[in-house]
DNA sequence: CATCATCCCTCCCCTAGGGGCAGAGTCAGC
DNA sequence: GCTGACTCTGCCCCTAGGGGAGGGATGATG
C-alpha cells in the first residue's frame, strides 16, 4: 500500500511542504521515490513514523536533534538524557516568558494608576497629605540615577505599587553628585527585600504645586512655591516629594513638554 | 558627538550587527550617514532610542512591532493595549512550553519507575502480589486500541504514576473487536477524573510469567502459565494482568524482540 | 607622505519550519 | 486523447541576526 504524498500529508497530518521538508533533511525519507517523476511514496509503516516525528517535534525538539534521535536511539530510555536537557531548555525559556509578562504587567499597571488630581492648572494648593504604606529605595549619588533606582523598585515591588512614583529629597540644598534622595510609591502591602525599604509615610499639610513641562523647567516652579511658603511663613519639612503623574514611562519617553510632576511640601 | 557603530555598539549594548539591522529595518536609523564612505554615524540622544529598542524587544516584541510602536506611540499609556495582546500572546507560548515540559517529564517518569524484576528467564514464578492503588481506563474495543487508552490516561495521571503500565483482561476467552480490558498503573494518590477509575486492586497469591519478544507471541507464554495452573489444579481468578516492563515506548517504538511483559494469573 | 592596523562597508549564505507562487511534468478517469 | 487534479523543482519570503569574504576608509605612527 504506497500513498502519495498528498494522502500521505492527510493521513500523517503534517503538510505537504513539510514531508518534502523532512525528505531533504533525511528526517523521514519516503519508503519509494519514483526515479522518472520524482513522485514520492510512503508506507503504511511510515505513518508510525510520522506520528513520532510530530512527538518529538512537540516536545520542542528541531528537525536535526529528530535526526539524530532515529538514527541513534531505539527505546524511550535511550531518549531520557536528552529530554533532560530539553526540558531545562524549556523551562529557561519559559522563565525568559514570564520574566516579559511580569515587565508587561508592571508597565501596565502603572498606566492605570489613576491620580485623584484636580487638574487645576498651575498655582499653589494646600493639601492634607494622608499617610501613606512606601516602598522606597534610598540613594546617593545624581538626580539623573533615579530612573535606574525606579526601574530596581520596580523590579522588586511594582506588583504592589497602588500609586504614581515619586521621589523623596532629603538635601535642603541642591547637590550635584551627592544627592540624597529616594524613588519610592505606595503599595498595598509591606515587601521585605533588603534593597528597599518599606514603612509608613507620615502625611500632613502641605502646599502643592503642578508643574507642566519638563524636568530642566522644575526650577520656576520650586521658586514659585518657596515664595509661597515664605508669604505664608511657614517651614518646609524634610524631604520634599515630587510626584511623577506623567513622566517618561518605563519604556518610551515621552513628550516633556507634557510631563506633570507635583511638587510637594509638608510644612509646619 | 558622534559615535561610529563600534562604538555605538558598546554604548548601547547592541552587536553592529543588530545595529545594521535596525537601520535597515528603519527601526534605529543612525543620525548621520556619510554619503561617500557609507559609515553610520550615532548621536547621543540614540542611546536611548537604542534602550527602549532594547526594553521592547525584552518584552518580546519583533523589530516589525517595535518599528511601528516607535512610530506611532509618544508614552507608555498608548502601548497599553498593545503590551496586553503581547501578553496574551506570551502566555499562550508558555503554556505550550509548559505542556511540552510536562509531557517530557511523564515519558521520562516512566523510564524510571525500576521494577522489582527478578530476570529469572521464563519461568513460571509463584508471587504474592501486594494491593495496589491504580489509576484505570475500563474499554470495550480492540487490544490494538490499547494505546491510545494509555494515552488518555498519561494526560490525566501521568505525574502520578509510580509503577509500570499494566493491562487488566476482563474476558475469559479471546475476543477481537469487543474486548474487555483496563490499561491501568499504579499511582501514588486518588486522582478524581470522570475519564479513569481509580481504586485499590487487591493482590494475593499468583502466577507469572515474564515473556520475552514480540506481542505476538504472548500466546504461546499464556500456553505455558495455563498448562502450570492446571498442572497445579488451581483456578485462575478474573481480571488476569499484562504488566509491561519494557514495551513500545511513549514515542519510540522500540524493538519488539526486546520486549518484556510480565503475565500475572491471580489464582485461588 | 607612506604604511599599517583597525574599523567599516556591502554582499552572500545560514539558521527552522515552512508559505506562496510559477512553470512544467504526471496520474487517473472518461 | 483530453482534462482536471496532483506533484515536481526552484525561487523568494518571514525572525533576528551570525559568520565570513572582499574591499574601502580612518587614524596613528614612522
Amino acid at each position: 500500500m504506497k500513498y502519495s504524498i498528498g494522502e500521505f500529508s492527510q493521513i500523517a497530518r503534517a503538510s505537504v511542504k513539510a514531508l518534502r521538508l523532512y525528505h531533504e533533511k533525511g528526517v523521514l525519507v519516503p519508503d519509494f521515490v519514483d526515479p522518472e517523476s520524482g513522485y514520492r511514496y510512503y508506507s503504511q509503516e511510515q505513518v508510525g513514523e510520522a506520528r513520532v516525528v510530530a512527538s518529538l517535534k512537540e516536545l520542542g525538539f528541531t528537525l536535526a536533534e529528530v535526526k539524530e534521535i532515529l538514527d541513534s536511539c531505539e527505546e524511550d530510555g535511550d531518549l531520557v538524557e536528552r529530554l533532560q536537557e530539553k526540558r531545562r531548555e524549556l523551562e529557561k525559556r519559559v522563565k525568559r516568558f514570564q520574566d516579559s509578562i511580569a515587565d508587561i504587567e508592571w508597565v501596565v499597571s502603572g498606566q492605570f494608576a489613576e491620580s485623584g488630581l484636580a487638574d487645576a492648572g498651575e498655582a499653589v494648593i494646600e493639601k492634607s497629605l494622608p499617610d501613606l504604606l512606601v516602598a522606597g529605595r534610598r540613594m546617593c549619588g545624581r538626580y539623573a540615577d533615579a530612573g535606574e533606582g525606579f526601574r530596581t523598585l520596580a523590579r522588586r515591588a511594582g506588583r504592589y505599587m497602588t500609586g504614581k512614583p515619586m521621589c523623596l529629597y532629603y538635601d535642603g540644598e541642591y547637590r550635584e553628585d551627592d544627592a540624597n534622595f529616594e524613588p519610592c510609591f505606595e503599595v498595598k502591602k509591606v515587601v521585605e527585600h533588603e534593597q528597599l525599604h518599606c514603612r509608613e509615610l507620615s502625611g500632613g499639610k502641605a502646599l502643592t504645586l503642578l508643574h507642566r513641562g519638563p524636568y530642566e523647567c522644575l526650577h520656576e516652579s520650586y521658586a514659585k512655591l518657596f515664595a509661597e511658603v515664605k508669604r505664608r511663613e511657614l517651614k518646609v519639612l524634610c524631604p520634599s516629594r515630587e510626584v511623577y503623574h506623567k513622566g517618561p514611562g518605563m519604556i518610551l519617553r515621552g513628550n516633556p513638554k507634557k510631563y506633570l510632576t507635583e511638587i510637594q511640601f509638608l510644612v509646619g
